[in-house]
DNA sequence: ATATGAAGGTGTAGTTTTTACACTATTATC
DNA sequence: GATAATAGTGTAAAAACTACACCTTCATAT
């Protein structure tokens, strides 16, 4: 019983967006460097409000769609100060301001994720594991709608499948099993970018829900 | 950072196995009533190693395959006292004791999923998430060779996935299914039962080890 | 006005995977 | 030697997946 009065818990959040062809994770600054938004648990606190918490004050990230990914105990760094983290994935629609032009001061930046800095204890540990996760879970549900805006069209969901997968889909295959699961539908309304034919815009059936397929 | 003082930091195991065409849950005995194995996690272990302990403790099993499943933050049931609780499940061969003819005082008995008690906080959604967890592994990993004992027959095999998934599958389509993964092999013996034809025994190829398929 | 460049949008044939389905083989027992 | 019980096996139809190429629509430049 004696092991409760040293141990702190925390959660970690791994904030994911894709930009620009990125997979980006958002890190927030704590004192000199960058790391995992997240902090530790309040008595009382529902872990995943926990999460969400952290990331509306780490990053000013609110509604998000929010799984819990795994529970590490992390190495004593101190003795008899052990750390263990409920770590989560969120995942943020494309528009969530990215960092391009920011000011240099800000407290949050995003950074792909093939490029992270060498970490605090488990980060790079953390969001692999997350990345595999969602890589997984674009088989078998409608998780990658989380990514999107609110419209969006249908060469921009393929994008952000093949930039989490890291392959590239053949995009008429790609439609028609998409089309096939009956989880988006068209606006009506075409998005119009210079120079070439506008595309239909799609939006999710059920926003905010992630459906299980197969 | 004042949470932490208040926290106790538990581990529940559902250690599942199949007998006789029912998937058990083994439960242990904690003062008046049936509960699943943990306890507090003590400072400086690792969350699976504290898991095994409880495990072995309460109900004398080691070496089974464990897998972490969730973290459940419970209601609080005294004011200040807040329990978080990392949940595993356990997969244990259908050799290990089952309680058929067992001492009425033993420490830990098994119960069919569908006869749990009623039970401590969160235990019965421990153990539906489990099942789940298990049954949609089934389809994607050879998790189920977990569960078998050294030596066993392709019916064997398939009745524990009819099991775990509550529905029959045929026969033919399942074998080819199996043999096709190429994670088992006939030992060359055969297991001679009373009144029909002996069935080939086969064993893992990759014992201990779970392999993702497809 | 017309040509060009850039992305949007569409169908089909071949292959592979999955499903449905029924009978013979081998043993112990009566 | 008949019976009961489970083991073991193949094939055809359907469904899912894969590979693959051309025309459309717009903006821009000439």
């Amino acid at each position: 019983m004696s092991g409760a009065a040293h141990l702190t818990l925390t959660t970690d959040v791994v904030p994911f967006a894709i930009h620009g062809e990125r997979l980006e994770v958002l890190l927030a600054r704590q004192a000199a460097d960058w790391r995992l938004p997240g902090g530790p648990i309040a008595a009382g606190e529902e872990l995943d409000a926990a999460a969400r918490r952290y990331l509306a004050a780490q990053t000013g990230l609110n509604d998000v769609y929010l799984e819990q990914l795994y529970t590490f105990a992390q190495p004593k760094r101190h003795a008899g100060q052990r750390m263990v983290t409920v770590a989560y994935f969120a995942l943020v629609s494309t528009d969530f301001p990215s960092d391009d032009g920011a000011p240099a001061d800000r407290q949050a930046h995003w950074i792909a994720v093939n490029e992270l800095p060498a970490q605090a204890p488990d980060g790079a540990e953390i969001v692999a594991l997350a990345h595999r996760r969602l890589a997984s879970k674009l088989a078998y549900s409608t998780i990658a709608l989380q990514l999107m805006t609110e419209h969006f069209t249908l060469s921009e969901l393929q994008a952000v499948h093949e930039t989490i997968l890291g392959e590239t889909l053949d995009k008429r295959n790609f439609r028609k099993r998409i089309l096939a699961l009956d989880c988006i539908e068209q606006t009506g309304a075409l998005e119009r970018r210079r120079g070439h034919r506008p595309a239909r815009l799609f939006r999710a059936k059920r926003p905010g829900q992630v459906d299980f397929i197969k």
